[in-house]
Parts: structure tokens; sequence; C-alpha cells
DNA sequence: ATCCAGGCTCCTG
DNA sequence: CAGGAGCATGGA
């Protein structure tokens, strides 16, 4: 059966932005972008499905295939989809801060409506950031790929069968030899490893974070060895969906702010905080228009 | 070949 | 405390 459904955006919100960035790359191993339209398999809580996903006018059209599926279950799904594209926030706050900022004014107009592409699952945003310290995205990619492939869950939809991101449950049973059989390294391996025994347990979760500020919770993540400052402000910014992380020294954002202001060289970190100054409590979105203009 | 990718840890002076 | 090597891998 096919349940059709709408999601319209809270506030300005162009669907082309987000199939630019989930196409990006043709090693994406969780969902496919064709013809407009991205097909992502859903297993979460007994649920199998097959989203398919078009765009509309400020907003997005979901079809779910499945078999048998709940109204509870199509309302989880739509919430799952608000979040991976970041439709219910509330976006204006930071184009009025925008217009008035020269580096950020130009790039808001030429991507008019684009919104950060999330990552719902918690463990996945560590491990794609942690896997992502210090190669290029082609690399982390093909990780990706590796980890869904070798130890992601299957799941059968509509006959098919597809693999899930691995749970935290399945990476902390693994050898740290085996995990660096992916290409990680042997750091990466064992920060993954611990990450994914925390989440399994219950020591780091989504809902800790409610009502703590990004400062603070960076402050948190970065006591985990191997996570720095840029894996915790991008796990707030891609995970926790802050407004106001802020992943300094990003190599994206770093060339991306060298192009905008015609530099012959990289900005230091001392001048991105000047230029930020102005940005403040909006650094995340920021962020992402800076990533959004290297497309 | 050499350098750099959406970095972090550890060691040195 | 700043500075630099080492890590894994693939592309330019």
């Amino acid at each position: 059966m096919v349940y059709k459904f709408e999601i319209n955006a809270n506030g300005p919100y162009n669907y082309e932005h987000s199939l630019a960035f989930l196409g990006r790359s043709d090693k994406e191993a969780l969902f496919q972008v064709n013809a407009g339209k991205i097909f992502r398999p859903y297993a979460c809580d007994g649920v199998n499905a097959m989203l398919a996903i078009s765009g509309m006018k400020n907003g997005v059209n979901v079809e779910v295939s499945s078999d048998i599926i709940s109204g509870e279950s199509l309302e989880k799904i739509s919430a799952f989809v608000t979040e991976w594209l970041d439709l219910d926030r509330d976006i204006l706050a930071f184009y009025n801060m925008a217009a008035g900022d020269k580096i950020l004014a130009p790039l808001v107009d030429k991507y008019q409506g684009a919104r950060i592409t999330c990552i719902p699952d918690f463990f996945e945003t560590f491990c794609w950031a942690i896997a992502g310290q210090s190669i290029s995205l082609h690399v982390v990619y093909i990780i990706k790929q590796l980890l869904v492939e070798r130890f992601g869950e299957e799941a059968q939809i509509l006959g098919k069968r597809y693999r899930m991101f691995p749970t935290p449950e399945k990476i902390s049973s693994l050898d740290t030899e085996v995990l660096q059989s992916v290409k990680l390294t042997r750091n990466k391996a064992v920060c993954i490893k611990r990450v994914a025994e925390m989440v399994a347990a219950g020591e780091i979760s989504k809902q800790m974070f409610d009502g703590v500020d990004t400062k603070a919770a960076v402050k948190e993540l970065v006591k985990i060895k191997g996570i720095g400052g840029w894996t915790a402000n991008y796990v707030m910014l891609r995970g926790l969906r802050r407004n106001d992380a802020f992943p300094l020294g990003d190599s994206g954002l770093v060339n991306a702010l060298r192009i905008q202001l015609g530099l012959d060289r990289k900005p230091t970190e001392k001048e991105i905080l000047d230029f930020a100054a102005g940005w403040n409590g909006w650094e995340s979105y920021a962020t992402f228009y800076l990533w959004r203009s290297l497309l």
C-alpha cells in the first residue's frame, strides 16, 4: 500500500537545495537520489517502508510504500523526514541577521530556501563525524558504505533487502581491529567503538542534551578521547540541530570563506571568529550556507 | 610523487 | 603552551 502526505516547511524552503546536498555523492549508502526524488528504505521499531520524497512549494511530498503501517508509524516517518531535511526550523531570524552581513548576504540570496541536511540518528552522526576527520568527503562516503554493508542489519521491504546503518550495539561488539578494516585509523576505530558503547548503554543520548547549551554540550563531548572541537560541533550542527554550533577549522568552512572573500590564502581561525562576530546564534546555518557554496 | 581532504592525539622544545 | 609528526585513504 502507498500512503501519501505533505510536509510544509516552517518558512522558506527550496527542495532543490536538499537534492543538491543529498545527491552530492554517488557512494551514498542509505538512500538514493533519482530524477528529482529521494528514495530511502526506512526500518524502525518493526516498521519497514520505502520512502519516496519529492519537492513541492515550500515543502515536500512523502510517499510511504509498505505492507502494513499504522497512523502512528506514519507520524514517526513524518517526524523523521522533518528532522532529516530540517523542515521545522524557523530560519527567518537567520535571514534577517544574514541580510546585514557582507559574507552571508549574497549566499542567502543565492541559496534561498536551503536548509541543513541533518542526521536524525544520533550514533550515525558520530560515526560520520569521527570517520570524516582529516579525510576527504569521498573517502568518508566509502567508509560509510563499508560500515553499512559489513555491519548494518538487513531489513526486508516490499520483498527486497536493504541494509540500515549499524546499531551502536553491533559496533560496540566488534574488535577495534575489525573496525579498522573499514579504512579507519586506529584512533578512530577506538573512538567509534567507545561512542557505540556509550550510546548503547545510554551514557550519552540526544535527550541528555535537552536544555544544555551548545558550548556546555561540546565541553562534555570533547572529554571522549578522539572527539575534538570540530567533531563535537559537527555533531551539534547536524545531529542535535543546534543553531549555534561552529566547527571552526573545518576545511570546507575555511575554503568557502577564502573563495567568498577572494583571499589568496586560507583565513586564520582568529580571522574567521572576526568575520563571524555578527553571526551570534546562527553559526550553524552560516556554516551550512558556506558549505552549500562549495557544491 | 607530493599534497590535501569537512582533525585529533601525543610528543617535543 | 606552541609547533609538528603520524595516522588511513583516494584524488588532484
